[in-house]
DNA sequence: TTGTACGCGTTATCAT
DNA sequence: ATGATAACGCGTACAA
């Protein structure tokens, strides 16, 4: 009995002939005799022969992997997007690996620099919400590893993205919210030095501006973060205010729920006193009381493309000259929170 | 000017010494003239030299890769659980390959021979809704490669475990309501072939007899699914019988949010008409109205202890002898949702 | 049709 | 203190 596992030496050994043979008759070489592959496949079979991808990788200097950044998973967002990467790639030869930069810019470089030194063979990224220069990434790229970007953009940073078009999520948002009769809409905004922060605060104004609303800007708070806890001091502030909105458009569900929360607490009614909507689509707004309106995003979808743009670069290399940009629709889900 | 990427020849050639003594050199080896060491540090830093990790993988047998296999991460309990993982590992030299089995049985058995494929390290895991047969682990454990399961028991496989005491969990948030004065609790159940099912279930029992409460079997329901949709109809089949329970202990947060909505349509006030109490204590558990009442689990700790006993097991190969069986004590927190 | 020889980048062993 | 050589497992150009 032969110690470790079988490799093609083996199986040439037992067979009286080359280890290239065995090579060639398993990956169905033409110029191999029909007999010989016979043979070495039923061996390879019987001896349960498994090929070294290590050896190959070396060989082929790739790792046939490929790394996904995102900020966190913690979040319904991230988390549906990498499912949606996963049940692209997993039917392919490659392996994911997920790593999580916790919003920070430190760590995405350690990331980077990890990623590339395993030699990943391609990049998905969504960049931490510190991160205002994107050079790790071009260095990558400049080492030949495509770089797909998705959902927070990188701007200036040229490569292929999937993006959503958040500006018109807040701006149906809030038209319809001016629609049912609101005059004082507050915004709660994202993190600041984000693209979708930028975005969805520009609908928000632009809103508001096609509508002759004047805008306030007590009504515009920026949260710190992307968690209920982050929502509630902003809400605070707003609901405070002298003159009280009676609609607010939240950056997310999460703090449009940390909004209701505070709303509540205030003694406001939802939504006959104010009007909430948030944006995700979260799997448990519907089920809240009132139940959420917000902005439903593609994440799933968002995630296969992605990968299949990253998949298209690794198997033509010449794909790589031009870079893809695509944008999703958001979609307007109205429920109970809103007039 | 070279091509491709630097290497410890390049290095050699450049100051006519021998590749090995490169090698030495960079690793610090004691018989190294501090001259030379210097030398070749110097040089490997101006050249920007990175070791190629996929030569050190054929030459070690090892991927330096460890494979974490998980049902699903849209939810908020596994994410979790693997932001404690990689906390833990990101400060080791070992990489995370995170896997999802989208709670399928075959889909988990393709992870596994994937995974076996590419020379994991170690792995751990959370076994699907639906395996029941544990030998994909055992080929794992027989070829060298240790496996530590989390959350998800699998009875009778021999491995470190790191579980919470679910019985526990569910006894006292059982009991808790029949302190308060419920007399008829009903159980919406996890999905069935599940070790943490079995378990709150048993806790439930427990509890009602050892308070002389008989069990009405209509009271027990299963779920199919850990979503909200999959709870809306088991709650309505509880609370359309004819002896509504005044009470209603659910598998996990997102059920009894479903209980919850079932509830308030049924025109049921919470937590006067019904007590209602979850399990995960998810972020968003305490910002919904009535607060839900629940029973938290350290997922966290549990990701990080996970990940800490299989690095052990990768630095110690002796360590392997014995098999830890950790357990976690849930804590019931009260919140609106109960009496 | 098949065998030989080499190389991928590194480390370990044995010399020197 | 350092050099030469082999080895990890595989694929492939070249030779036969």
């Amino acid at each position: 009995m032969k110690k470790g596992r079988v490799t093609i030496k083996d199986i040439a050994r037992e067979l009286n002939i080359a280890p290239s043979t065995v090579s060639r008759a398993l990956n169905d070489h033409p110029a191999i005799k029909k007999e010989t592959k016979d043979a070495v496949k039923a061996l390879a079979e019987a001896l349960d022969y498994q090929p070294n991808l290590l050896a190959l990788n070396l060989l082929q200097k790739k790792s046939n992997t490929i790394g996904v950044i995102v900020p966190e998973i913690t979040g319904h967002f991230f988390s549906a997007i990498i499912t949606g990467i996963q049940d692209v790639i997993v039917d392919s030869e490659y392996n994911i690996m997920i790593c999580l930069s916790n919003e920070s810019y430190e760590e995405e470089l350690t990331i980077v620099k990890r990623l590339s030194k395993i030699q990943i063979d391609g990049v998905l990224v969504s960049p931490s919400s510190e991160t205002k220069n994107f050079d790790h990434f071009r260095r990558l790229q400049k080492s030949g590893i495509p770089v797909v970007v998705f959902d927070r953009d990188c701007p200036g940073l040229e490569a292929d993205k999937v993006l959503v078009d958040d500006y018109f999520g807040a701006f149906q948002a809030v038209e319809y919210l001016i629609g049912t009769g609101c005059k004082n809409i507050a915004h709660l905004g994202g993190p600041l030095n984000l693209s979708t922060t930028d975005h969805r605060l520009q609908g928000y104004l632009d809103a508001l501006e096609k509508n002759n609303i004047e805008v306030n800007k007590e009504y515009i708070v920026h949260v710190p973060g992307f968690n209920h806890k982050d929502g509630i001091k902003p809400s605070k502030k707003i609901l405070e205010l002298k003159k009280r909105p009676d609609a607010i458009f939240a950056y997310n569900d999460n703090i449009a729920i940390s909004a209701m929360h505070v709303a509540k607490k205030f003694g406001l009614k939802i939504p006959e006193d104010i009007s909430i909507i948030g944006f995700d689509d979260e799997p448990h707004s519907n089920f809240i009381t009132p139940s959420l309106s917000t902005v439903w995003q593609p994440v799933y979808s968002m995630g296969m493309l992605s990968a299949r743009i990253l998949l298209s670069h690794l198997n033509d290399k010449n794909t790589a000259l031009k870079f893809r940009r695509e944008v999703f629709k958001p979609e307007l889900v109205i429920r109970a929170s809103s007039r």
